[in-house]
DNA sequence: TCCTCAAATGAGAATCAGTCGCAAGCTATT
DNA sequence: AATAGCTTGCGACTGATTCTCATTTGAGGA
């Protein structure tokens, strides 16, 4: 049993819910992704592996692993109910292409401390942080002439 | 003519669109707000100022006023479409406190260059930042043990 | 001032992600 | 096996945002 499994196990014990297949089956999916995904992506991936959970109970899972710690939503601007799996992943700064939609990732190291001082002095108990950087990436700075 | 309507018109004429009376509203508005706001609430300030601007012109008119640079979208965790004037007001981090909804603001200076050095490794071109973090302010905190 | 035409608007229909209610299916317990 | 409580699928529903289109407005030219 992953460690991931472990973990979501023990938050739905503690909310007297079942892990059921369901659910695990989501959760594989989950972490089997390893782009930022939607409920609908999700339920794709799930029913090209012939699973056939239904996209209510998607729905209804994605905030129990939120919870759960195991996922985080991750906005994007336009797109509506962005997450991404963050078990075992270092907290990260995304930069997003405006042009192509090329998302990077860089660790959140420097910014951490300064937002750590901040959080201190607001008497601010931090839960979740997000950094965003919307901007262009570097093709799309080379080809900004090009069409579109 | 204030800074932001002259901004607006510029923008407007480079399109070959209109600084029409229901803009100019719109834009009066925005910068009557110093809350973060969306479509809907936006409407009912014009509304209560006897102001009838359709709801669907007032949804047309915010990717206008987005991308002339004088709003910026603000998303919270739960509600869609949320934006911020920032015509003139400094960049800035939102702390949001999970349980009573309030949102402090601290400047980004001490985040800026970070980002800015990491910006250049990445050969990224930044044009807009966004540092949201959610957690509990001070009075939750202290009043963690009261109901909900 | 009057005309012309593209741009803008209001009203309501349409869309679409996400939620909900309920009957049926599971699972642990007795 | 009966019970009780949790979970699921299905389809109906909701609410925010977008779209359509008939009508109005506004800027520039005659
Ligand atoms: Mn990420
Ligand atoms: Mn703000
Ligand atoms: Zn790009
Ligand atoms: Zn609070």
């Amino acid at each position: 049993m992953e460690d991931y499994t472990k973990l979501f196990d023990t938050y739905l014990n503690s909310r007297k819910m079942k892990l059921t297949a369901s659910r695990r089956l989501i959760l594989e999916a989950v972490f089997s992704l390893h782009e930022h995904f939607d409920a609908e992506q999700l339920h794709q991936v799930l029913r090209s592996a012939s699973q056939d959970i239904s996209l209510a109970t998607v729905y209804r899972t994605l905030p129990l692993l939120l919870q759960a710690g195991l996922i985080q939503p991750s906005p994007r601007p336009g797109a509506r109910g962005m997450y991404e799996h963050i078990w075992g992943h270092p907290r990260h700064a995304h930069w997003v292409c405006v042009r192509c939609g090329a998302v990077q990732e860089t660790p959140l190291d420097s910014v951490d401390p300064i937002l750590a001082r901040e959080a201190r002095n607001l008497k601010f108990e931090t839960q979740e942080t997000s950094v965003e950087v919307k901007g262009l990436c570097w093709k799309c700075q080379n080809s900004a002439n090009d069409s579109q």
